[in-house]
DNA sequence: AATGAATGAGGGTTCATTCAT
DNA sequence: GATGAATGAACCCTCATTCAT
């Protein structure tokens, strides 16, 4: 890759980030081209020569989202050192985003009225994500942290309810100055044992 | 209230109430005033004379979102004959909406950018909303359904967490034909014995 | 028709005019709504309220300058003074102006990548225009001006050419001081007697 | 001229070609430079480097028009055998395109706001269209098919409208299979006898 | 009181043109 | 010398809002 297209590729990356930021604060209908084009530091029109429009522009958006989010997961799952417990800690709680099936606010909304993406999004969990989490899921039947009855749908939803509950109310899951230390604790239990709870002793936080 | 102003307060719920879904199905920013008026079968300028602006408008559609919540919900906890579990069904299976912290994707996207409604919001969850659930979950701790060692605020994340998972997904707990009981099941247990499930048996449907 | 009917009307038709003016001039392409608007003295929103986009205010105007143009021609073969001749002179010279086939550059222009507009221009040509005219010709040939072996739409043919000509060259028709009055009775030769001519004395000038 | 400004000129030719193409077919303010560079292969910049600009590209497409045509015009004059109907017919009917007087539709929307084009096309006529013409016209003095006394400005004149209405109308004048054969012996006798006719029989169709 | 009419401001998009390699 | 990249200006159009009846 040459020196134009070195350019070309940073500033194309430079602008999908800048809607991106912009589309998850503010949602896709408020963002205007003129917005992302001051944030990126281009012109506008580059945003359309490069895109072809608004509707392209948020497409690639969402390729892109999709992209980091799903190579940061596999980061994670790769490393064969971690227990599923562990694993699961670093999904849910120290990346402040995550999509499991990809259904995170941002994504739903925009799905609401444009086919083309939903059906980027369907492809996408059947192909890409849910394979990649089906591994985890295993390795946590093996090590006896999911009942083995539970089937795999079961699983993938609710881990995906926690994960996006987690996203929703980041604040409350950081291990900040005013954590609630307990509160944390308590939605482990919550995680393992559910709300009926367990007779046993408490159990390490997620 | 005489003619007059029962006619005036008639059109402010029809206003209101056209509002309130075409904000919810397609957004605040997408939908008119245009839009609105036709729905609701007055001149946009009735609009302006009844609410002032726009964003009055988005204001008072969420006041009366939220009232018509909270007394869906007032009217389910104020059934004594019901038990928790069966409340906790209505709540969350029966209404296709539901707020328990007000946290809905509707709101959260308008909330972003309104400090007024962020307010109205907060005090309307801790002087209304929250106070209401308090006691249905009492109700759940003296019928030993709810471990009575979690914390009130855990809990109602945890319900708030499954209630907004369900709305998200509505298709997946309708009984509907294609319905994967097995499915609704296994959801229920992880909802009272979490993910590392219990020794005994099989529990009801929830 | 009461004062607001009036009022807008009265708009809409200035409108038209400043459209019909600047399109004929300058070309539908290059002319601007802001232009428009500028010259009707509205606001450009306003013509978007009443014609709904410039394709639909290109296709008012021109139902409006076929309508105007037809009218003047119904004006003069209604006068039963009158001969073909002096009718013939009427339409030719006089207007200045004049759609028979109405396919002046204007609509030529226009009608090239518009088929509705096409197919309300050959409807209009075929149930208004073209049976009107029809009656002139009538009256030229039992006036014994138009040689009865011509078909109608031989004669249809050369009277529009004629009136075309005239048309993109009104200097050369005007009774202004530089005209040449030689070579209009020249033209009216060519008019009744063709290329070759006929062995008489001078013809009247039409 | 060396390999490097032969290649120059033929690139130049190509943008002519392409840029007169698509302004004769869709208008000059339609056609984007953009457009003209694609279909000419070659880059937009390459068009400013050669032509310095869309007004100056339109100017040289109009020069290489009229020499075009011009020298068509000539090829045709210029051979000796032909009698004046023979070139006149082939003028008239055999070219798609013809430019007497060159009025043009295509030129005459050009010229409306551009002074420079028009005195080109004023000095062009003049200079080099008209004088050829008149030894068209004096052939057909000769051969006794133009009346002796009508003026120079009148035949040519009266040329030009044909001309021009075949080039507006040309389906009704190629011998095409649903041609109609009556009418265009109509419009020859109209041609050379006017409305009123000759008492004489038919003539050769031109 | 209620509404049809009117508008300023702003959004997406295209285009002729210049810049920089 | 030729081109991909970049842009200011302008256009069509929509919307929240105000005016005038």
């Amino acid at each position: 890759m040459n020196g134009f297209e070195r350019r070309k590729e940073r500033k194309k990356m430079n602008i999908l980030d800048a809607a991106l930021e912009l589309f998850s604060t503010d949602g896709v209908q408020k963002v205007s081209i003129q917005e992302i084009a001051s944030k990126a530091q281009v012109s506008q029109v580059t945003i359309y020569n490069y895109f072809g429009g608004k509707d392209e522009l948020v497409f690639e958006s969402i390729k892109k989202f999709t992209e980091d989010k799903i190579s940061q997961f596999q980061a994670v799952l790769d490393d064969n050192e971690k227990s599923f417990k562990d694993k699961l800690r670093d999904l849910l709680r120290d990346k402040n985003e995550n999509i499991l099936l990809l259904n995170s606010d941002f994504l739903r909304t925009i799905m609401s009225d444009r086919p083309e993406i939903q059906e980027f999004i369907k492809n996408f969990s059947e192909q890409t994500s849910i394979p990649l989490f089906m591994e985890l899921v295993k390795q946590g039947r093996n090590e006896g942290v999911i009942h083995k009855d539970l089937s795999f749908k079961a699983v993938l939803f609710y881990l995906n309810m926690y994960s996006q509950a987690m996203q929703s109310r980041p604040e409350l899951f950081q291990y900040s100055e005013e954590a609630d230390y307990r509160f944390i604790e308590e939605l482990t239990q919550l995680f393992f044992y559910g709300l009926m709870g367990n007779s046993e002793g408490p159990t390490e936080t997620i």
